[in-house]
DNA sequence: TTGAAAGCGGTACCAT
DNA sequence: ATGGTACCGCTTTCAA
């Protein structure tokens, strides 16, 4: 044999050598053909030759080699913890993600799903991403921006309850859901209130918040505030309807609307009438509320557009050293319908 | 100035031989440190040294240098067209992602939208992942696999109504669960089936197989079968139900629970017996049609777990040349509760 | 115990 | 119109 350092040569993957080998071209000349560079002329013959060569091979050029090159890329990393779930989020993350791919980013979700804080942030460093727009992952620190600036990210960008020294913050306080709430039941003349909160997720930010601002809402009022742990099951639901007369309650806001109409349900099977007795009120406005009977009451959320968010992008990208803003972005508003 | 190549030194990203410099060892010694390198023995005093510089500089690696240094990465890609959305799809990939993060592989989802079938494998291919996940995407082609493999990923996994040839297929044929909902209904002596599809996403793989297996459930029972498209919101449903009676219709499959739910409650509104006059059955087993009245029958399809699906994708790693397999994976049955 | 140097796959400058 | 070649940051022999 002749080649003694190749020996499975035909399974290896082709590189642009191997094109400009089969093309009887320089790298060079290949790399200005597939990249059409405009600074340089190259004949059509050549052209085609290394296009065939490239073809016939399978080229496909390594992302790595060429970013490594670059001293730059177009990722933009979006961080996902745990999946809040929730089709507004699903819709969201599409918008988003086709308005980045229109601005030529290349979108990567990276689930960072057992890692801390700063070793996440260090983790998303390593792949020197252009932009990280953290969609509120709790435990993205000041120190955590820091190292992925210092690394290169020319944006960091976080959607989150509270803002993020050194990044960029869309600034989205949950506490308004839980007021917003709260305030419209005590409009309505209730005066003891359960806040229901998913037991299954352990004490989030997002849910902490909203009762937060449940409580914030009924200080003063008079209203008393009780929080209510409910895992996301019918038993769960059925055993805290069993019991629900002896906690002396008029109303309930639910973290949202799936636990709202879980609970909703359980109660009425208990034969506590809705909203005479109990008025239940939930959040983010899905569909489904409208299909129950009595109506579920509900809490909308303005999320920030994907296109907007795409656009806030870019501009920080292409001025990284523009002082981070901070923008309040939630337009929150009660929906009553027949629930409360 | 003396150092007219670099400008603005103190604002460029640090690097492995920033670290060398300032422990003032070689780039070879920081290597070692920083990744332990057994085969090799470094004094104390030294590894100290080397740690405190790299703490200094904020020094992160350069993942794109190491994995093409390397000539492999451990990326295992997700790809991600149009989010399928529902609750056991995200606790489905939270699952895959926790097991193959445990087995030492990376996870990324990658967003191709905007990209059709061949270009799309053609991006995943750049980024050299040593494994696709294919879940249910469609235009994944037997061609689309081979320049994956060419690029050197050594699995290529899809999750999908049919097999793609050369990649390993966990077919799920999703013509069960429209069959083993019509069967359900025929038994139950229904004879006009209306079968409810979405609009939106146009023809689907996934809902075009529901369909096709519905049809093939009522060839030669004597059962019609009658395709619905439906958008989802209310006013497309409370469409549906007003010109219900001139379909003649004494049942109805609908894509799925959410589908289902909705047109049920457009029927109830508008008279029709639930399920006296029609029957209602949906798939995929929600929560929450168990809250309606009457409760929603439903279809449930057992989902490959996480785990499982991880450990396939190593194994496939480990021995890239084994002969793609293909496995039948669907558990399927229908829960009958009280609309049908 | 440590350092020098080759090379992974591209790109872009400078010659030719 | 092309080719030669020096990098990008990191790992890993091989020598010292």
């Amino acid at each position: 044999m002749s080649q003694p350092p190749k020996q499975s040569a035909a399974r290896s993957v082709p590189t642009s050598a191997d094109v400009a080998r089969l093309a009887g071209v320089s790298r060079a000349t290949v790399s200005y053909v597939l990249n059409n560079t405009s600074s340089v002329r190259i004949s059509e013959p050549t052209r085609r030759r290394v296009r065939e060569a490239a073809e016939e091979l399978g080229y496909v050029p390594h992302a790595a080699a060429r970013s490594l090159r670059a001293g730059h890329t177009r990722m933009v990393l979006l961080p996902t913890a745990a999946f809040p779930a929730g089709p507004l989020h699903q819709r969201f993350l599409n918008e988003l993600q086709r308005a980045l791919r229109g601005l030529d980013y290349t979108v990567v979700q990276y689930g960072s799903l057992g890692l801390g804080g700063d070793d996440a942030a260090r983790a998303w460093a390593e792949l020197r991403p252009v932009a990280v727009v953290s969609l509120g992952v709790a435990g993205l620190s000041p120190h955590g921006v820091a190292v992925l600036k210092r690394s290169g990210a020319r944006a960091v960008i976080t959607l989150a309850p509270r803002p993020v020294e050194g990044a960029h913050s869309l600034v989205m306080d949950q506490r308004a859901v839980g007021s917003c709430a709260v305030t419209h039941l005590i409009e309505r003349g209730r005066r003891a209130i359960g806040v229901v909160m998913p037991r299954e997720a352990g004490p989030d930010l997002l849910s902490e918040a909203r009762i937060e601002g449940a409580r914030r809402a009924a200080a003063g009022t008079g209203a008393r505030i009780e929080p209510l742990p409910l895992s996301y099951d019918e038993e769960a639901a059925a055993a805290v309807a069993a019991r629900w007369r002896g906690l002396g309650l008029d109303a309930v806001y639910a973290y949202n609307d799936d636990y709202a109409m879980l609970l909703m349900r359980a109660l009425q099977d208990r034969g506590v009438d809705v909203p005479g007795e109990t008025a239940v009120i939930g959040a983010d406005d899905l569909l489904l509320g409208r299909l129950l009977r009595p109506r579920l009451s509900t809490v909308r959320v303005d999320m920030v557009t994907g296109r907007r968010l795409a656009d806030l992008v870019d501009r920080a990208v292409r001025d990284p050293d523009g002082a981070p803003e901070t923008h309040e972005l939630m337009g929150v508003r009660a929906i009553p319908r027949e629930s409360s």
